[in-house]
DNA sequence: AACGATCATGCAAACGTTTTCATTCTGTGC
DNA sequence: GCACAGAATGAAAACGTTTGCATGATCGTT
């Protein structure tokens, strides 16, 4: 006996019902379908159920109906920024419609992830999200055998046939890429995080280096530096490079975390942003705007990626379907401020 | 018929008893008591149960067991840096010992906080962890009633019966005071964030208050600024403040977030850190120690709250006791940075 | 005043497990 | 080979709801 049993006297739907003169049945019907028990019955088993202090067991309820009122939302992390915002967004809008969040991390090791979406499926969730596209397959099949609605957030591809709700990662990447070429950039580092596991990641690399490519750059292999989402070895790692010799006069940072530790490299060495070197980032998080000078990067919706997720998921639970399109691309924005510096052609006639 | 009701073939404890040919009895136990069933008949359940693809229903068994193996977490936001060493943590040691996390934030609203704690338990949690003292008395009622264990996460204080695991956070407050102080700081500003529902600022707020006045300051009214817990915001008070005739030598601030707010306001004016403004936080999280000049604040320990805390609830649930002491002290960290100057005396002879 | 039609309620059978108790094995010592 | 202890298994009764079906109440119509 390691669990001790007692729940005191937790008053049950039977408790109820007897205090209120009626079956329990009708108690059922006064929580899940109000509006078809008669309004006195109903004032009746109200006031029933708070004296008493009832709180349903959904849990039992939804043994019989196959329906447990929770979502499950499986991230990479969530002590950094990166996520927050789209859990927040995700989680208060499943608020809205009574259902509740289970949520995990699995630090990029996606067999951490499928034995998360076991656990979560023990617990039959009635949906679930997951961040990208890069999965283990067994994860996506015990979903699909179990019939779950399943949506995959923060990327988007175009072709494809499965619901997801994000952005176009290589777009965006794309899209800073030019912004920095458009000033006149041709000597550029990139500084990317490791690319197994992390589809977003990769699509963005790809994305600027496409740019770059129709530009006529071609990167030299130590100009991609691998470098984690962490403010601090993003630092040391830019804090080098300004010491050799070699100087990029621009950096495309894979995130705006790495972007951060930019910075600080920069301003500890007293090298003017954007003047000493320009800096660009993706995602557009927290502090990015506020940062002196701004950070030029690209606006990752991330809250209305969690909101919409949520209602596809939603609707998906509800009625079988996702709304159309089943791929929502949700736009994201260049964001010019002031840390790209234009470079005149003049200086190396 | 608003919810479609086939789980297509979901196999469930009885089939795989039927193809392992032994009783769902027995099933049962192999899964829940492996070292019970011998082990070539657990075998045989085992592969039947792969082959099937069957994952066991815990809904069902809490159902019988009262033990839903989820544990609930309701914190004030998930969408800034504040919290998310907090949830990571704490996700992370549910998971060695097979819990789920379910999670919600409540956004300083001690109303909605009510709400999401009628919600979880209707899901029948195990345990229960809420950041701070300050509840409503509805909360903790409804938790008391039932039994459900309840640990108070993030600030401690000497005086408590009920299990907390945190730091104290008057004392944290007092020392990063203490070290303004004892750099000869005597004109200070304050930047805290609304004190409301927020037994944390509050504590921050008079540890602070009191380390003055002990020093024989008084602050006047305006050198208490009300800033929320935004970097924007921050900055733009700060930036303010920058452009009165009457500027202090030092800020202190209620969290890091605003402390970032106030490095890039005066970053933006060019006024030096700490040459021309010291600058000190509380919190140390992220990208606190990266910044520059290094940020002198108080590390508090979120990562070991978030552990211990589901250490706690775990004995909790499993044993009925809290390890003791029941009020957990987890030690905070001065970290000297660079943020701070040392005021020569001779200023003002 | 009687008759349907509609609405509100009750009865009882699920839902998929866990666990108690009883039964049937298995193996050991003589 | 036998008796017996102990281990492994099975049968069946919970657990707290929801819901299909049946019945009883209510209401509007003629």
């Amino acid at each position: 006996m390691r669990r001790r049993r007692s729940r005191k006297g937790a008053p049950g739907i039977v408790e109820v019902a007897a205090r209120a003169g009626v079956s329990i049945a009708t108690v059922s019907r006064a929580f899940s379908q109000p509006s078809i028990v008669r309004a006195p019955t109903r004032e009746r088993i109200e006031k029933a159920a708070h004296e008493l202090g009832y709180i349903r067991n959904r849990a039992a309820g939804s043994l019989h109906n196959r329906f447990s009122g929770t979502v499950g939302l499986v991230v990479p992390t969530i002590d950094n920024a990166i996520f927050s915002e789209l859990i927040q967004a995700f989680s208060s809008r499943l608020r809205d419609f009574d259902r509740t969040l289970l949520i995990a991390a699995h630090g990029y090791d996606l067999e951490l992830e499928a034995a998360i979406v076991r656990s979560l499926l023990e617990r039959r969730i009635d949906g679930m999200a997951l961040v990208g596209f890069d999965h283990d397959p067994v994860s996506v099949n015990m979903l699909q055998q179990r019939d779950i609605p399943l949506v995959h957030v923060w990327n988007y591809r175009a072709d494809l046939n499965t619901p997801c709700v994000g952005a176009d990662n290589r777009a965006a990447a794309w899209t800073i890429a030019d912004h920095v070429v458009g000033q006149g950039h041709t000597d550029i580092a990139l500084l990317f995080p490791d690319l197994t596991s992390n589809d977003r990641a990769r699509d963005r690399r790809d994305g600027v280096l496409q740019r770059l490519a129709s530009a006529g750059i071609e990167l030299p292999p130590h100009r991609i530096i691998n470098c984690p989402y962490d403010v601090g070895a993003a630092r040391n790692l830019v804090s080098a490079l300004l010491e050799s010799a070699d100087r990029p006069t621009a950096l495309i940072c894979g995130n705006d975390i790495i972007a951060h530790g930019a910075y600080f490299a920069c301003q500890a060495r007293g090298i003017p942003i954007p003047g000493g070197l320009s800096i660009a980032g993706i995602g557009d998080f927290g502090s990015s705007a506020h940062l002196y000078p701004g950070l030029t990067t690209v606006r990752m919706p991330a809250r209305q990626i969690g909101t919409v997720a949520v209602d596809t998921l939603i609707s998906l639970m509800e009625t079988g379907e996702a709304p159309a399109p089943v791929a929502r691309n949700i736009d994201f924005e260049l964001r010019v401020r002031s840390s790209v510096a234009r470079l005149e052609p003049d200086n190396s006639p």
